[in-house]
DNA sequence: CTGAAAGCGCTAACAG
DNA sequence: CTGTTAGCGCTTTCAG
């Protein structure tokens, strides 16, 4: 079988403590024999045997990636930005595990023992349970995305609602006043988020909030595309619409253009996230930037640190989002802001 | 500390050899017994310890997925779709270990005792050093999207130089003369295989390839806008332009629309892959299917099957691609086929 | 059907 | 500075 730090005990004549020690740097071990020992070591093409590490040590060398759930609600751009954010700064020091929270029917598993830390990217409130266990569990948490008030959490966030509340602020001070919204996913806490936010803006203006013009889609593009639909057959059409994330914005685009109506010339759109395709539609998407790789990298950053000292600092973290305003819009002269 | 075997045990007055053995709904044991232990397992909320048990049976319940890279050449809506597919068939049996096979530095800690089975989304020859070395390791693999040739491995492949000299020829009987070729990323497989389709598709018609008709990019967006943009500078313009991928396609139509032309009246573009996106582009894209969830499902259900078995056949297969027709090309009269 | 004993590969006292 | 010994939690002979 594979090479273990007996076999290079009786290669270099000492014990295998000695190996041991040797191979981890212990500041015990004479230079020599260490250089020695280690030598044979790269010579065996010794690699430690995690297990045996693990079971002694307490510690697996795993990092679990928890999403809500891999499957809808969660697009891709999404998806490869945290992945990649995260995979960054753990790079070969840990294994990366990534998982949908609901491939899971029960949590057992899921253990101090197999996990050194864990980030969820956190959309909905359904995964609280999940992360109670994970407390419950004592191991190393970095929530990202929603807000927990129970327990000391590691959370970073993006402020959504203020980020929307700025985006329908925008389209009202470009002379906006039908404003409609495509709702993100149901049960999902930026969807409320961000729909609290257009509520907020259109109430500082004094405009009414029309229930005609609150349609819901998933985050995906083809909801967008429907809940555009659903917009357009009615009789009186918004003169902007806020889609709540960038992908959504794609599908509401198609529709429109579908109908035969401009954007942004007969209807205004906007999005939020900015993707990176937001940048390459026609037009190009005002939206609300929200630094997705960088909340998992920090997030990360923190996990790691909280994984050799227990007792970091547990706080909320918010990054701030940015308007990012490109050609969806078209400034209004006040009077026309309904289109019929 | 947590529970384990022993505390069992003890409370069930057996010794933690039966429990084990009981855990493992070994025949040997009474059933009686059996249920007894089971009970008191569950009461105390009992979790075996994964790394203890794989020092002895040599499984580490980890699957490995690694991607050439996880930065650039890697798209958003692919990584996410093999992501998906793998994990939707391992689901809670193995932890998936996402990683970029360029961070590491070298590949002592990818062993036969960490990794059950690995699956390699190969794009490019560089995988072949890491492909080596789980061979080496006897470690059950899978290759996706790359032919290889040496030693006997599970193969999953989709025809990309089929379908791209399909896609091509799609374009020829279109009636275009004049097709230009953004090309994948460099050192890529399937930028070298599409590459090879569309020169086969033109050699077929007696089309005289021109080096000013191929452009490289590498995959995302921005190098499907600035590989448009090249070829939109030159004296002559293709009257149709095959990207290698969808994404690349998104950023070619949008060059085409800044420059006031218009898709496909005056410039017909194809993609390959039909990502998402492409169906919610305007316009519709017309691409090659590759079935990459698909692939990455049957892959990862291949590596499950030889895991449990180690002499499961190891052979290549193809899976097929499929032309989708949308609004993206022109049809054109003879004669029209290069403008200027 | 059940138990005692050994051992997987490694680290950590404790002695020297 | 190095070795002896024990033990992490589990499974697997081998006996009974």
């Amino acid at each position: 079988m594979s090479v273990t730090i007996k076999d290079i005990a009786r290669l270099a004549n000492v014990s295998h403590t000695t190996v041991s020690r040797a191979l981890n740097d212990s500041p015990l071990i004479n230079e020599d024999t260490k250089l020695k020992i280690k030598a044979i070591a790269k010579q065996l093409k010794y690699t430690p045997n995690i297990s045996a590490k693990s079971l002694v040590l307490h510690r697996s060398y795993n990092i679990g990636l928890f999403f809500s759930t891999l499957n809808t609600g969660t697009s891709a751009g999404f998806f490869y930005d945290v992945v990649r954010g995260v995979n960054g700064v753990i790079k070969d020091r840990y294994k990366l595990i990534v998982k949908g929270i609901d491939d899971y029917k029960e949590y057992g598993t899921v253990t101090k023992k197999s996990f050194d830390g864990i980030i969820v990217m956190s959309q909905s409130s359904d995964d609280n349970r999940f992360i109670r266990h994970a407390m419950d569990q004592q191991i190393p948490l970095v929530v990202l995305n929603r807000e927990i008030k129970y327990g000391a959490v590691t959370n970073i966030l993006s402020d959504d609602l203020r980020g929307a509340r700025n985006i329908v602020k925008y389209l009202i001070d470009q002379g906006h006043r039908a404003i409609a919204i495509i709702e993100g996913k149901r049960g999902f806490q930026s969807a409320q988020d961000r729909k609290e936010g257009y509520l907020q803006a259109l109430r500082h203006s004094s405009i009414p909030v029309k229930p005609e013009f609150e349609v819901i889609g998933n985050y995906d593009m083809e909801s967008g595309y429907q809940a555009m639909h659903h917009l357009l057959v009615q009789p009186r059409l918004p003169s902007a619409v806020f889609c709540s994330n960038d992908e959504m914005a794609v599908g509401a685009i198609k529709a429109i253009l579908e109908k035969g109506l401009k954007v942004p010339d007969d209807l205004s759109i906007v999005g939020f996230d900015d993707n990176i395709v937001s940048a390459f539609v026609t037009p190009a998407l005002t939206t609300v930037r929200r630094p997705i790789e960088k909340v998992s990298r920090e997030g990360a950053s923190r996990l790691v640190d909280l994984i050799d000292n227990d007792e970091a600092p547990k706080e909320a973290l918010y990054m701030n989002t940015e308007l990012i305003i490109r050609q969806s819009v078209k400034k209004l002269d006040r009077g026309d802001s309904d289109i019929s």
